[in-house]
RNA sequence: GGUGAGGUGGCUGAGUGGUCGAAAGCACAUCUUUGCUAAAGAUGCGUAGCCUUAUCCGCUACCGAGGGUUCGAAUCCCUCCCUCACCGCCA
């Protein structure tokens, strides 16, 4: 969420660094704006009847008590309760429309964010390592995992619809071995502590994050509790301290947090067609950083670099690119995108992305911290995949795939997993 | 799911209709004094909104949440949520 004084001081230049996003979004800005002439107005105008009223029922409480008669007076103040409520509706509705308005605005893209309008334009930062050589063709990891018997779709797609998988044998083994070989690498390495949260979670989560109300199509929502499966850790994992002022001290909180995720993929072109590419349930090692805004930018790149070293230790060829203002995320201010190379699909694979939520996500979920002089300020939020699970497994098998149908597990893996093959 | 007891400021905890945003203690900050690894005293110390050039002043709201009664609600009534205990059920 924007700081509606923000929007009301620098109005031109909001709409200016949000037009660098795809959609428009000045004419909300210019709604956020007039609602907010029409909020502050009724409330001026609650907040001084109120205050007659103050005034007035004390005085009535006084003669009554030396024994004076009070009705006119009592019916004086009766004629401006009526006017409090109907001017307090008047600035509740306001009031509301204006974060309505407010949660529906995306973040201002960072001064250091690349100027560009699709993915197309996102340059490329960074290359580690080379595209593996083959002396045959490698195959697609449906068919290598497949004749392994680690991934049943057909199974899947019995007990829950199609994009859903069942892993099993060896398989399950695997994605057992690099959860928890990505879990011990953030947390014995790099600091993270390991969170372990409900998978289920109340709307104003969703709402604290920035999934809702404009993404609520994409997440699964049991309506009799009235409660949503997580699309991502991040969600309950940067909640953790919605409404909470936190102490300087703490800062930076470094999360990491492993959970299946789930997700709807309404309108998602391809669905499951694609192996375990894009499916409705996946496994993913979440980090969250919960920073000062001096230091959020180097938190990003240091949050990158520890998804990074996951790709690094499995010796799995990646590249970093840095998402433009027109394909960057709802709630980011900046991103970076680590895509594997997948041999078998022939091409990059998104397996984290790495974001500066600058203090959007604070703002929604009402986090502050106490800095040094005891003043609250809001804080900034990070997030990045540590990395996806599915898209991870998928690179993994079709890089260290054999001509003989067998697969390799790379040194960093086998003491997770417990042996040095599959097949 | 049932029964009972509770939900007050960072914490503990008073407060059952009228100068209560809320006593007191603890914690914390600044200052003073004695002195020295501590003690005593003074002062200050919640959040948000409105107004405003202003983080001054002033005003408003907030005592789990939402409604209601009333001139006036932390205090009375209703609904819901949460915590704790016991029972039931259960991985």
């Amino acid at each position: 969420m924007l700081d509606i004084r923000l929007i009301r001081d620098n109005a031109e230049q909001v709409k200016q660094r949000l037009a660098g996003r795809s959609g428009d979004f000045a004419s909300l800005v210019d709604e956020v704006l007039a609602i907010d002439t029409q909020r502050r107005a009724a409330e001026t105008e609650r907040q001084k009847l109120q205050s007659d009223r103050n005034r007035i029922s004390k005085e009535i409480g006084m003669a009554k008590k030396s024994g004076q008669d009070t009705s006119a007076i009592e019916a004086e103040v009766r004629g401006i309760g009526t006017r409090i409520d109907e001017i307090g509706r008047e600035a509740d509705v306001a009031d509301a429309r204006q974060r309505d308005l407010l949660l529906s605005i995306p973040n201002l893209p960072h001064e250091a964010c690349p100027v560009g309008e699709s993915a197309e334009q996102n340059p490329e930062v960074r290359v580690w390592g080379t595209k593996p050589e083959f002396a045959f063709e490698p195959k697609d990891h449906t068919h290598v995992a497949g004749a392994l018997g680690m991934i049943d779709f057909e199974a899947g797609a019995k007990i829950s619809g199609s994009a859903f998988v069942v892993y099993r044998g060896a398989g399950a083994r695997l994605e057992r071995a690099l959860i928890s070989f990505l879990l011990d690498l953030h947390t014995t390495q790099h600091g993270y502590e390991e969170i372990s949260p409900p998978l289920l979670v109340k709307s104003e989560c969703l709402v604290g994050t920035g999934q809702l109300p404009k993404f609520g199509d994409q997440v699964y929502h049991s309506a009799a509790d009235d409660l949503y499966l997580i699309p991502t850790a991040e969600v309950p994992v940067t909640n953790l301290h919605r409404d909470e002022i936190v102490a300087h001290e703490k800062l930076p909180i470094n999360y990491a947090a492993y959970t299946p995720c789930f997700r709807r993929e309404a309108g998602s072109a391809g669905l499951g067609t694609r192996g375990l590419i894009r499916m409705h349930q996946f496994d993913k090692v979440e980090l969250v950083k919960i920073t000062t805004p001096e230091t959020s930018m180097a938190e990003l790149e240091s949050l990158t670099a520890n998804a990074e070293k996951v790709l690094q230790l499995l010796g799995l060829h990646y590249r970093v690119i840095e998402l433009c203002t027109g394909d960057i995320g709802f709630g980011s201010a900046k991103t970076y995108d680590i895509e594997v190379w997948a041999p078998g699909q022939g091409t990059y694979l998104e397996v984290s992305s790495c974001s500066n939520f600058g203090d959007y996500q604070a703002r929604r979920m009402n986090l502050r911290y106490k800095d040094e002089n005891g003043k609250n300020r809001i804080p900034h939020t990070l997030n990045g995949s540590g990395t996806a699970l599915a898209r991870l497994f998928v690179a993994l098998v079709e890089t260290y795939q054999q001509a003989d149908g067998s697969i390799l597990i790379p040194e960093a893996l086998r003491g997770h997993f417990g042996a040095g093959k599959i097949g």
